[in-house]
DNA sequence: TGTGTGTTTTGACATGGATCAAACTGGCAG
DNA sequence: CTGCCAGTTTGATCCATGTCAAAACACACA
C-alpha cells in the first residue's frame, strides 16, 4: 500500500486474496451452494472452493465478453449486474447478496454476459467451473442443489419479466421493496429497515423506470405512510400496505 | 376414436404416445441435448428419452404448480410459456420450437413455475428428471450440454428483460420478428417468410405491449415496406431496414 | 349460403411515465 | 469553512402507448 503504483494497480485491478475459504464455517452455508449437504459432502465442497476475492465497491467481479471459468458465491457485501446492448443502451438485470449465486450467465458460451459489479466492499468466494463440473458428477447431492440454483435464477427473472411487462411504476417498486426486504430478512438483516446500496438511477434501470419516477414513487409511499425513506435508508411502515400496491391494480 | 367417450377424453387429456425416441436418428440433435454428444454418448442418451407425447393445439404440455418429473425437448409444433401472476394477471415469457427444451423452470422448486400451452398440433420428447441427473453424471458430455442449455436459458431472459426494460414498441417488434426469423433459419426453414403461430395478443403479452401496439406496428413496418404482412403470414422484405429500426433510437 | 365467434385493423382520445429544468442535499477535497 | 459534485426531489410539460369503440375480416359450422 505504501508503494504508489500498487495502490494505483489495487484501484483498477481486482484484489486476490488466497483465503481458503471455509464453507463448512460458512454462515451463508444454508443458503448457498452447499445447502442441503451432508458433512461429509460439504468437507468434498471445500476442496473445490479455494480462493475467495475481496472487491472494492465500484470494481468489476467480470466483465461481459470475459472468458468464463468460475461461478462465484457471494460472501459478504452486494452487487449489481448490467447487460450492455450493442448500441451502448445498458440495463441492470439483477442485485445480488450473500449466499447468491453469481456467474451462470457464462456457462453457456464460454465467456461472460453481464458486467458484475461490487456496491459496497465485498466479497466472493471463486468457484472454478472445471471442478465445479467434476465434483457435481461424484456428489449428487452438489449437483442436484447447483441445478436447482440455476433455475431458480431460470425462475426469478421470469418474475422480473412479469415485474417489466405487465405492472404498473408504482407496483414495480412495491415489489422491489419487498423483493429486498425478504431477502434481507433470510440473511438475519431486519426486513424492515435497511440502506439501500443503489442509486435511484439502478432501482430504475432495473425496473424499466427513469430515476425521478423511482424518486416521485418514494416520496409517494412516504406521504401515504407506507415507508420512511432519508436518502439511501428504507424503513416499511406498513407491509401490508405495499402489498396491497400491487393488488390494487385490479379495482 | 369410434367412441365418443374416448374422443372427449383425448380433448382435453394428454395424448401420451409410447413411442421409442431416438436422439441418433433426430434431425434436430444437433441443435437439442444431444448437440455434441459422441455416437457412444448418444446410444446412452436414447436409453433415457424414453417417451413422446403429442399434443393437439391448445393442450397444456404442463401447468404451473404440477409436480415437476421431467424436461421435454420440442421434437415438433410451437408452444407458449405463461406465467399467471396471483391476481390473474398473466404474462407470455416465452416461444419454442424444434430442439428448444422446456420445463427447467421446474428443477428449482419441485414444481413447474408456468403452463405450457401447444399453440399448433406438437410432438415432445420426454426426459425424466431423475434419469438425466443419473446419465449426466456418468456422461461428462451430457452434463456439460445440460448445463449450457440451462445457462443459455437465463442468457435469452436477460435478453427479454432488455427487450422490455429499455426498448421502444417498434424496436421491440422488430427485435422479435428477426429473433424468430433466426431460429426459423436455423432449423432450415425459410427465415424470411413464415406464419406466426401466435395471436397478436399473445405477441404483445410477451413483449409487454397491448395487442393494438403490435398491429399498428405490423402496418407501420409494411407501410415502410420492411414487411408484408398477410394475417398471420409474415415475409421479411427488408432485413437491414427492419436491423435498423432498433439502432434508431441513437438519433 | 348464412351465422357466430374470435382475431385484426383503424381511429379518436386519455394518461402514465418520460423529459426537461431547477432547486436542494450531503459528502468530501482543498 | 468553502466550493464542488453526484445524487435526489419536485414541478411543468410532452408524447408513446394504452384505452375504448367500431368496423372488417377469416374461419368453423349449421
Amino acid at each position: 500500500m505504501a508503494r504508489p503504483e500498487l495502490a494505483r494497480q489495487q484501484s483498477t485491478h481486482l484484489v486476490l486474496a488466497e483465503l481458503k475459504a471455509a464453507c463448512a464455517n460458512c454462515n451463508l452455508r444454508e443458503l448457498c451452494l452447499p445447502a442441503g449437504l451432508s458433512n461429509e459432502e460439504l468437507e468434498q465442497l471445500d476442496t473445490m472452493v479455494n480462493v475467495r476475492r475481496k472487491l472494492k465497491r465500484g470494481e468489476s467481479l467480470y466483465r461481459a465478453g470475459e472468458v468464463f471459468d468460475a461461478i462465484y458465491a457471494v460472501r459478504s457485501g452486494f452487487f449489481k449486474s448490467r447487460v450492455t446492448y450493442e448500441d451502448g443502451r445498458d440495463q441492470v438485470t439483477g442485485f445480488s447478496m450473500g449466499g447468491e449465486i453469481l456467474g451462470m450467465d457464462g456457462i453457456g458460451q464460454g465467456h461472460h454476459n453481464c458486467d458484475v459489479v461490487a456496491l459496497e466492499d465485498s466479497e466472493v468466494c471463486c468457484i472454478p467451473y472445471t471442478r465445479l463440473e467434476e465434483l457435481s458428477r461424484e456428489v449428487s447431492g452438489l449437483q442436484r442443489h447447483f441445478h436447482k440454483m440455476m433455475s431458480r435464477e431460470i425462475v426469478r427473472e421470469s418474475g422480473v419479466m412479469m415485474l417489466l411487462g405487465v405492472m404498473r411504476a408504482e407496483e414495480r417498486i412495491a415489489a422491489f421493496l419487498l423483493n429486498l426486504s425478504q431477502r434481507l430478512g433470510a440473511r438475519g438483516y431486519s426486513p424492515l429497515e435497511f440502506h439501500l446500496r443503489m442509486t435511484r438511477e439502478e432501482i430504475g434501470s432495473y425496473l424499466g423506470l427513469k430515476l425521478e419516477t423511482v424518486s416521485r414513487a418514494f416520496s409517494r409511499f412516504h406521504a401515504d405512510g407506507l415507508i420512511a425513506v432519508d436518502q439511501k435508508f428504507v424503513r416499511i411502515v406498513d407491509v401490508q400496505g405495499l402489498k396491497n400496491i400491487y393488488a390494487r391494480h385490479v379495482s
